[in-house]
DNA sequence: CGAGCGACTGTAAAGCTTTACAGTTTGAGC
DNA sequence: GCTCAAACTGTAAAGCTTTACAGTCGCTCG
């Protein structure tokens, strides 16, 4: 096993030079720094991070937790978390808290405290406060993506806003009668993203004057298969089938097209759908929608995080209540049309 | 920062008997047991993990390298893998080669060696000699899912096998005319799936004595969208379309049905089609498909490299070549049925 | 009753790096 | 040539745990 000293012999210098040299800190001449660089590479060397962690009580690692690992969406912004992270240098340890709640106190008592993880990221996580007083001790940073939290930094889109803009969207297109796939509240996350979509859907009606009919609001569980049921229910009935739909994820609107077109109905031209987040497959299957790029936003919060741990200031670190709007786009697409005259 | 001394004092024990109790290796009283508990307990103690790891050598720490993160197959194997390790007592770092070739080495010299990880989970990663040799000299054991790892060991199903299933359940069906839109070698993989995959088609149809045409083969990039357009090329001909389509992954599956019924074809009624891999989608489009339980066999993975590092055994540890065959399973469902008549 | 063994406990070293502090060298300015 | 600051370098401590080794204690067995 090579450290520190072995590359110091070889190089005939100090260890204190050599850390020196390789961290590139403090003053080093470039001879000294030169016959290091050489000797590290010779031999191999890296410096062995347990080591470097007990010694500076930095870990360069940052816990990512969420709800689940392996939804379009949580990956994507994984992926662009991840990607961010390993390039400021930055490993990241990744956490699911999908096994309940024992499992998730373990994972911020025993594991992400203490020494293991700079900061915490995470997706669709409300800390309570336990464990937001747990990082606070430990003058932990944390961000939080998807969602406002209380006494800690948040990057989110504005998910009213969002359910507007979408609902505004069809309603521009001289659709009068629209209906909403709403998420299912009870459906695992720890936000407010069912509500706070619908609420936008009601705000975007009223400010239109338009008329709401309770048959016009479902709920399903965000996934292509609730979205087909709940939307299959809905323009069934040709009393009151709207001729438009907004559905708060592009999931239900895959599903939503599929449904409309097994009941005979052409989509655009018959219904209209609109749906939210920017899955992958919103391009192929045509579905407009309200774009959140996720993987910018797993990037952006990776790089929040670094740019708090890098500050220097540890007022940054904890204690910082802050909420991040990320900008929302629609993005049109074949899935939505002008109403087609009676 | 209250450390493992001060739980020593509060039980009034030396910190070696702290140490025994917590970690229960060894003989201790249990009296003695029961006092550092709970001084433990009061101060909210836990050890630190690089401090943990410089005293023993291991991290309880593994790390997990795959191409892409947000892609849906590598997604559902982190998520299987990432509870099974959790469940185990590990942690999971998660590292990305989708930078380049200097991203990757950088992973393999810099990051993964030396003690932050106690052994590799690589999925669809072929590892090179130097960085095989790199993990051996560090007496790193690795798992590769998705591939045989020449010098390794490595978990995979047989993909010749499958493809050959595959293109069995469509000649059992009494089709005799059969495609296949097959994997693009190019697509970044550093395996040969798409090449073996294929023999599997071909043999099946050697097995049955039926003939195979140029234009029954295309290839694409695994993606919804590339396997629409290789589809509807294929079809579009009348004089030599297929009545039947084996697609080597899930995703162009969807894009041949949409593809199939865009150019008026009923599936499976005029056309069947079968995909690969499992795809969670997959149950929604009725696709018919082999299923390759990718959750599974990130748990698998995962549980195979612990009973490793847990075997006691250093000679457990690395130059084994071992190929463990994952079994694959015939999903049958709405989208293949027998030929109809002519 | 003594020897010896097993169970338990404590001391101290080892693991590897960073960095405060102190010491040395270098070179500029006078 | 001397002084002094700045640049560089080395020594040693600190960071926190595990564990080898040695020591203590109580008990059993002869």
């Amino acid at each position: 096993m090579i450290g520190i000293v072995e590359v110091a012999q070889l190089a005939g210098v100090s260890t204190a030079t050599v850390s020196r040299a390789l961290n590139g800190k403090s003053h080093v001449s470039a001879r000294a720094r030169e016959k290091v660089l050489k000797a590290a590479q010779e031999l191999g060397y890296v410096a062995s991070s347990s080591a470097y962690t007990l010694a500076t009580g930095r870990s360069k690692n940052i816990g990512v937790v969420m709800p689940f690992i392996d939804r379009w969406f949580f990956s994507a912004v994984l992926d662009g978390a991840v990607n961010a992270l390993i390039n400021r240098g930055y490993d990241v340890t990744l956490y699911s808290i999908a096994g309940g709640e024992s499992h998730r106190k373990r994972i911020f008592e025993d594991l992400v405290l203490r020494k293991r993880v700079d900061g915490v990221l995470t997706v669709a996580v409300k800390l309570n406060d336990s464990e937001l007083a747990n990082l606070t001790a430990l003058q932990k940073p944390i961000v939080g993506i998807g969602g406002p939290i209380p006494g800690a930094r948040s990057l989110s889109i504005d998910d009213e806003g969002a359910g507007r803009l979408a609902t505004a969207h069809l309603i521009s297109l001289g659709h009068t009668e629209i209906g909403m796939i709403s998420g299912n509240p009870a459906s695992e996350m720890d936000f407010h993203q069912p509500y706070l979509r619908r609420t936008g859907y009601h705000e975007a009606l009223l400010d239109a004057n338009l008329d709401f009919k309770s048959e016009w609001m479902a709920e399903a569980d965000f996934t292509v298969a609730g979205g087909y049921h709940a939307a299959k229910q809905m323009l069934g009935d040709p009393r009151s089938a709207p001729t438009a739909l907004f559905c708060a994820s592009d999931e239900m609107g895959f599903g939503a097209i599929q449904a409309a077109r097994d009941l005979g109905y052409r989509v655009p031209q018959d219904i209209s759908v609109v749906g939210m987040d920017g899955h992958e497959l919103g391009d192929f299957y045509g579905l407009s929608t309200i774009n959140q790029l996720p993987k910018e936003q797993g990037a952006k919060g990776a790089n929040m995080l670094v740019d708090i741990l890098e500050s220097g200031d540890p007022k940054q670190l904890v204690n910082i209540e802050q909420l991040t709007q990320w900008p929302i786009d629609l993005l049109v697409r074949s899935s939505t049309a002008r109403r087609a005259r009676d």
